[in-house]
DNA sequence: AAGTGGTCTAGACCACGGT
DNA sequence: CCGTGGTCTAGACCACTTG
C-alpha cells in the first residue's frame, strides 16, 4: 500500500454538530449542551463509536469551561450514550438500543408503546389497614389505607389487575380519574414526588378468582409484581400487589453496570 | 413556653462524624469522603433525617475545594443515600432499604445472602448459531457460539435452568471453572467489562421437561429471563434465557426516580 | 512523547426556601 | 432577609493509552 496523503486509517474527522448555547436562558448550559449531544447521537449526526473531540478544545469552541463541558458530558455517560476512557477519548456508544430502567407505570408504558390501555376501577374505599399493608406503609396497624382495585385493560382485553394501597388522605382518589390516566401520573400531580421504589417479580400459578378476572385458565402462569414506593424523606407512599398475565405482558428493560 | 438559651427545635446539631483523607493515596480525596459518608450513613453515625452541614463549611473543615465535596455528595446522591434541597440542605434518606438494582450475577447474588449455591454444567460446547441467537450476538447466522446449560441449586435443591449462549473465542469457558463462580464473574477475569444488558422477565408453565428438570409439576408457575449483556464498545457479549422456579426465587432490587 | 480524561483548587454569582 | 445548594470559571497537575 502506497502511503498518499490524508488516508483515514481510523476514525473519520469528528462531524462536529453545530451547537447553540442561550446564556439567558434559565437553562443551565451544561444541560442546553447535554440535550444538543443526546439529540445528535439520536439523529445519527454523531454515529456509534465516532470520538466527541477533547475537552479542552470543546470548551474552547463552545465558549464554555472545561468543569462545564464536563459536567454535559457525564450525564450522558450516567445515561449509557456515551463512554469515557482515559487516554483515548469520549465515544458514542455502539449498541442500539436506549431504553433506561424506570420506576415504571403500566399506564405509561403502555401507552408509549401504542397500547392505547384503560382502566377499571373495581373497588376504591377507605379500610383499615391489613398487617402486611401496616408494615409496608411504616403505620401502626388498622390506620386508615386506601384500598384500590383496578383491572388494566388494552384494546379491551384484560392485562394486569392491580391492587394499591396509600395512606387514607395522602391525596384525593377520583375513580373517573383513575379510569382516565395512571396512578402515579395523579401523584405526581398531587406534588408528591417519587424518590425510590422497592420491587419484586415473581410468578405464580393462577387461582380460580384471578383466571376468571383476567380471563386466563386456572392455574395458567402469572408474573406478579409488589413494589413499595418512597418520597424524598423516605416516607413510604404506596404499596401495590400486581398480577399479570404473562401471556401478554413482560418486563422489559435496560440495565447500566455500575462502574 | 419559655424562650430558653440553647433550646432546638429542629434538628440536633449535625453529630459530624470525623473524616480522616490521606492525600498521598491514590485513591481520589472525593471518593475517600464519599466511601466515609457511606460508612457514617450505614452504621448510623449518621441517623435518617440528619442534615449534612453545608458545603462550604464542610470543605472547609476537611481542607478541601468545595467541587471536591461536592463530587463526593453527588456520588451518594446518585446511589439514593442523600437528598438535597436548596435552601435546606443535603440531608440523609429515610429509607431503610438500600439495594440498588445491578446487572445481577444470580450466583452473586445467592451467595450474598448466604445460599451456598451450586452449579451443575449439563452442556458446554460449540455449536452454529440458531437465527434467534445470532440475531442476539448480532453475528451472522451459522457463527460458532458457545451453548452453555447449567442448573443452579441452593443446598441441593435446584433453582434455575440457564442456558447461554457466546461467541466463540471470546473466553475460556473452562466447566470446572464455571461449578466453581459465576459466568460474570469469569468474564470480569477475561477483562470483559460489561456496560449495559437488555432483559425480559416473565412467566411461564413448565413443560414435562423443565419439570423433570427442576423437580416442579409440569405446569408449575416458572419465572423467566431473558438477557443480552454488552461490553464498552456496544458489542453483545452473551445471551441467556433463564427459567426460575417461581416457588424458590423472585427478583428483588430498588429503583430510583430519574429526576 | 503526545494526547486524553481524571482529579483538584479557589474563587464567583445566581436561584430557591424558609424566616 | 439570609443560608442553602446550583451553576460556572480558569486555571493546575496527574494517570493512563497510544504511537
Amino acid at each position: 500500500m502506497t502511503h498518499g496523503y490524508s488516508h483515514q486509517v481510523t476514525t473519520p474527522p469528528p462531524a462536529e454538530p453545530r451547537f447553540t448555547l442561550d446564556r439567558t436562558s434559565p437553562v443551565p448550559l451544561y444541560y442546553q449542551l447535554a440535550q444538543q449531544l443526546e439529540a445528535a447521537i439520536e439523529h445519527g449526526v454523531l454515529s456509534p463509536g465516532s470520538l466527541l473531540g477533547n475537552e479542552i478544545d470543546l470548551a474552547g469552541r463552545l465558549g464554555l469551561s472545561r468543569p462545564t463541558v464536563r459536567q454535559a458530558i457525564q450525564s450522558l455517560v450516567d445515561k449509557g450514550l456515551l463512554v469515557r476512557r482515559r487516554g483515548v477519548g469520549t465515544q458514542v456508544v455502539h449498541s442500539q438500543v436506549r431504553r433506561p430502567l424506570e420506576l415504571s407505570s403500566l399506564y405509561d408504558d403502555l401507552e408509549a408503546s401504542g397500547q392505547n390501555p384503560a382502566t377499571r376501577v373495581l373497588h376504591n374505599r377507605v379500610r383499615p389497614a391489613t398487617p402486611e399493608v401496616a408494615a409496608a406503609l411504616r403505620m401502626p396497624e388498622g390506620s386508615e389505607v386506601v384500598v384500590l382495585e383496578r383491572l388494566r385493560l388494552t384494546h379491551g382485553e384484560p392485562v394486569a389487575f392491580l391492587c394499591n394501597f396509600l395512606p387514607a388522605g395522602l391525596l384525593d382518589l377520583d375513580s373517573a380519574k383513575l379510569e382516565e390516566t395512571g396512578l402515579y401520573r395523579m401523584l405526581r400531580a398531587a406534588g408528591i414526588t417519587l424518590h425510590s421504589a422497592r420491587q419484586s417479580i415473581g410468578a405464580r400459578s393462577a387461582t380460580a378468582e384471578e383466571a376468571e378476572r383476567l380471563g386466563e385458565a386456572e392455574g395458567a402462569a402469572l408474573l406478579t409484581m409488589e413494589r413499595t414506593a418512597y418520597d424524598n424523606t423516605g416516607r413510604p407512599v404506596e404499596f401495590g400487589a400486581h398480577v399479570y398475565r404473562a401471556s401478554r405482558y413482560a418486563f422489559e428493560f435496560q440495565l447500566l453496570v455500575r462502574s
